[in-house]
DNA sequence: TCCTTTCAGTTGCGATATGCAACCTAATAG
DNA sequence: CTATTAGGTTGCATATCGCAACTGAAAGGA
C-alpha cells in the first residue's frame, strides 16, 4: 500500500469530517454562536446574523436534524418557535471558543465582547489549550500521531 | 437601543465571524487537517483528500494568502512545491482537535486514527475543555456572558 | 368585528460557488 | 527525445446562496 492510500484510509474516518458535514455549511457556526448567546427566536436570528431567512430557515432545519438545537412552539405565544441548544449542541463550546480565540488572536487582533467568565470568580475563562491526559500544556512538538494498534502494541510490549 | 440591536453590535466584533471569513469554506478544514497530519504537497492532498483540482488550489491560495500555509519551491525538485503550516496555521490545532473530538463523540461514535499522544508518556492527549483562569475545569453552568467594560466596572468597584 | 402587525417560514430568480474532465507547461526520468 | 510527474488552469454543468416578495396563521388594537 503507498502512502498515499496509507493516509487516505487513515483520515477517511477522521471525526473532522463527520463533524464537518453537520455543522460545517456555511452560518451554522454563526448560528450556534447566537445560540449560545441566549438567541432562541427565529426573527432574533435572522435580525442579529443579517442571514437571508430561506437560509436560515434551512440551517435551523438542519441543525434540528441532527439533533443539535431542539425546536419547540412557545405555549405562551403560538405564533413562536423556540430554538434551543441540546447537550449535543452545546458540547460544541469547546469548537466555538477555539475559533473565536484564534480569530481574536490573529485576525481581529484584539478580545471580542461579551467575554465567558468564571460566574464565581469573575475572571475570564482561560485560553484553550491541548493538554497531557495528566493536564500538561501540550505544543505541537511535545506530541505525535500514532496508529491506535501500534499504540496497543506498545502498551502491551511495556 | 432595543434588545436585538445590543446584541447585533456585540456579536460584529466576534472572533468567531472573523475566523470563518479565513477558515470557513468547504474543505478549508480538512485541508487543515491533512496539513496537521504531515501532507505537504498538492498532488498528495489532492489524492487523499478527494478533492477537486480547481478547489484545492483554489483554497492553498487562500490559505497562503491568510498565512496559515507557507508555499515553497522544493530545492531538490524544481516541479514541486511544498505547503507548510505558519505558527498561525499551527495554532488551529485547538480548533481542529475540539471538532474531530466532538465528530468523535456524537457522530461517528468512536476514536479515530491516527491517535494524537504525548510524546513521552505514550498516552493520547486529553479532552479539549473549558476551564478557568486556574485550570478548573467548566461547564457551562458555571460560566456568564459579561460586557467587557462592565466587567471592569466590577473590577474597580471591589 | 375588522384591520394591522408579528412570526416563521416559502417561492422565484439571478449571482456565486462547487465539481468534473480535459488540457497545459515546466521539469524530471529513462 | 519520449514518457511521466507535479502543479496547476479552463470550460462547462450543477448546486448552493442571497435578495426580495409573498403566504398563512396567530395576536393585538379600535
Amino acid at each position: 500500500m503507498s502512502r498515499a492510500e496509507q493516509l487516505r484510509e487513515v483520515f477517511a474516518e477522521c471525526g473532522i469530517g463527520a463533524a464537518l458535514e453537520v455543522v460545517g455549511e456555511r452560518w451554522s457556526f454563526l448560528i450556534l454562536r447566537g445560540a449560545f448567546n441566549g438567541l432562541r427566536h427565529f426573527e432574533e436570528f435572522q435580525t442579529n446574523l443579517g442571514i437571508a431567512r430561506n437560509i436560515l430557515s434551512n440551517r435551523l432545519g438542519r441543525l434540528v436534524e441532527h439533533g443539535i438545537l431542539r425546536r419547540d412552539p412557545d405555549p405562551a405565544d403560538r405564533r413562536k418557535v423556540t430554538y434551543r441548544l441540546t447537550e449535543k449542541g452545546r458540547d460544541l463550546l469547546p469548537v466555538l471558543l477555539s475559533l473565536r480565540q484564534w480569530g481574536e488572536r490573529w485576525i481581529s487582533g484584539h478580545p471580542s465582547n461579551p467575554v465567558l467568565v468564571d460566574r464565581y470568580t469573575r475572571k475570564p475563562i482561560a485560553p484553550m489549550t491541548v493538554q497531557s491526559a495528566d493536564g500538561r500544556e501540550l505544543t505541537l512538538r511535545d506530541m505525535e500521531w500514532v496508529d491506535r494498534d501500534d499504540l496497543d502494541r506498545e502498551a502491551n510490549a511495556a
